[in-house]
DNA sequence: CTTGAAGTTGGGAGCGCTCCCATTATATCA
DNA sequence: TGATATAATGGGAGCGCTCCCAACTTCAAG
């Protein structure tokens, strides 16, 4: 049987009132007095109970991360578990914990009316969603402290994004600067806000550059290696010379395509990534892409979420983060210089 | 403000306990009582607060999974996504939530003790582990219900795991029928029993196929595809014919290193891999594998964690999951026949 | 000393639920 | 129809914590 504070209480001969004091680093404790129950607790390793902390409060420490399921990539993608390491490791020494919700479509009214009312968490970071998901009108609904991963269309909440459009352009452009003429692109899904701004980012780059775009070298993926491998097949008869992708996974299954037609990167089709994954660097050739920090993201968007926790959000925050282009070989930079 | 049990009892005219009956399906409800009670909860879609009934009760419906993130292959392979999917499906059906730990060695001792001792989950499945990690002495020790995914080398404690010594064997043995005779190996790390099974299981190959085992020819690696290229740098010198390597994620670091010294796979060196990862059939050559079943292992750890929490556990149990080797064409069977 | 402010401490009430027991409604049988 | 079992219901106590207020110390200033 666990201990409570009146046991703490007890075995240190002052009142629960007290030990509660010490335990939340309330100023008001004399100096002797925290010292002994705080040796007592170390002894005896107490634990206060967090429900009853929870319910006491309102507030249990614990934030939400919801990620739908319906997003394919999720479990082939090292996207994911990254953020998740970021968030977590945030999480730890901010001392909350990481309730995860994988959304799966059947149970999702259910789950969301869960994370809303019952009381387990203190916000919800949601994560690559789609651009009109439920979830996030329901939390924007709510009272629930929460923040979007990536932007909503209409509705102004808190978020972290990254400068997809920018990056997008930057990545085309620097393909268009190469001298490439037939630039195509392989999408994410377009109801996704990366895959929809990551796409924009390509038009902007032919309107900056000064060229026209060509529909028939736009094809939409779905961010997973198999995405990228049928896209890259449809796009080949368009005799592409160049491609952004709009994300690794995709770019990996593109170049499988490409070997399987016997085409050489960057020679006959040069290409461009998206995310700068730990494989990027040693495929062959070398995948040139745009680094996104994942990892620090999900460590951002969980220090933003505990600030509006504590402290509340008098305004609506967007926090946009910066991508950087790596220039490796598939782009075929080094040959053209 | 969150409604509470009291309001909804106000609104249908009859008592908190009665309502607290409705939500708990007790049958001591008449059906009339019932209908109305449960019509009110639906309009208004009341979630009773979760904290108050886990004080109550001394039970959240919530688990705890521990992931020792100083498994360093964690962010890179797609066994943990897909554990996680398996575990998180599971939860939903079963009206859980699932509590996630990615354990930093740093803050190690402070989440031990939160996850035993603040009331927060009904039970932890641990996943992946060092053999003699910490953190499953401590679960041994208290009365947590958990389940281990592996097993213990000492401690008799609830686990579900692989055979990877049959699996191991299983694989080798497939090289060396195929008539291989250099047939070498890229272990996990020994101080993971998946690891050690897997690589205790080539041995036995071995001496079930009354051949000897040349210690040159092991070498181990740690799970990555980083770790899995530089074995097999260190393997190619002793001029293997064939490797059996213990994860997917390793083969395909071994098939780079391959590549770059233009070795051939499978005539010059054949390999089967471990895991059947997405990718695996689709690489070149398709690798030949052996299957786990990654997402069903978390939906059964899951249903076996929920019925130690909900009907304790009389003696300890042991779960062990069959595998299935897949051949494709790395290990060079096609060639061979 | 006395006085009052500041520094400490203790205990009651309450967070929203469950569980138990007492009470009332309803059914059953002789 | 009355006695008795059984089905339904209500309300108090309590889970372990925080928060508030009252009470007690301490100490410096007058």
């Amino acid at each position: 049987m666990p201990l409570t504070l009146e046991d703490i209480a007890r075995l240190s001969g002052v009142s629960r009132s007290t030990v509660s004091r010490v335990i939340n680093s309330d100023v008001n404790v004399k100096e002797d007095t925290r010292r002994k129950v705080l040796g007592i607790i170390q002894d005896i390793n107490f634990q206060p109970n967090l429900a009853a902390k929870g319910l006491a409060t309102g507030r249990t420490n614990v934030i939400g991360v919801v990620i739908p399921e319906g997003v394919s990539a999720v479990f082939t993608d090292p996207y994911f578990p990254q953020f998740l390491l970021g968030v977590s490791s945030t999480c730890n020494n901010r001392n909350y914990s990481v309730m995860l919700w994988l959304a799966e479509p059947e149970y999702e009214r259910r789950m969301i009316s869960r994370i809303l009312h019952n009381g387990l968490v203190d916000g919800v970071v949601v994560a690559s969603t789609l651009m009109n998901d439920s979830i996030v009108t329901s939390l924007y609904e709510s009272k629930m402290p929460f923040i979007l991963i990536g932007r909503h269309p209409s509705l102004d909440v808190n978020n972290l994004d990254v400068d997809n459009l920018q990056a997008g352009r930057k990545a085309t452009l620097h393909l268009l600067r190469l001298g490439y003429k037939r630039v195509a692109t392989i999408t994410g899904p377009q109801d996704q806000s990366s895959g929809y701004d990551r796409y924009q980012g390509y038009l902007k780059a032919f309107q900056d550059y000064g060229q026209p775009v060509r529909s028939e070298l736009a094809v939409e993926g779905d961010f997973t290696e198999e995405g990228g491998y049928y896209a890259m097949l449809r796009l080949i008869p368009q005799k592409p010379e160049a491609v952004f992708i709009a994300s690794d996974m995709m770019a990996y299954g593109a170049m499988r395509a490409l070997r399987e037609a016997n085409l050489r990167i960057p020679e006959d089709v040069a290409m461009v990534g998206f995310d700068d994954i730990s494989g990027s660097s040693k495929t062959r050739p070398p995948l040139t892409t745009v680094r996104q920090q994942v990892s620090q993201m999900g460590a951002k968007a969980v220090e933003f979420l505990i600030n509006i926790i504590e402290n509340g959000s008098p305004s609506t925050q967007h926090l946009i983060m910066d991508t950087e282009l790596v220039v490796r070989e598939s782009c075929g930079a080094s040959l053209r210089n």
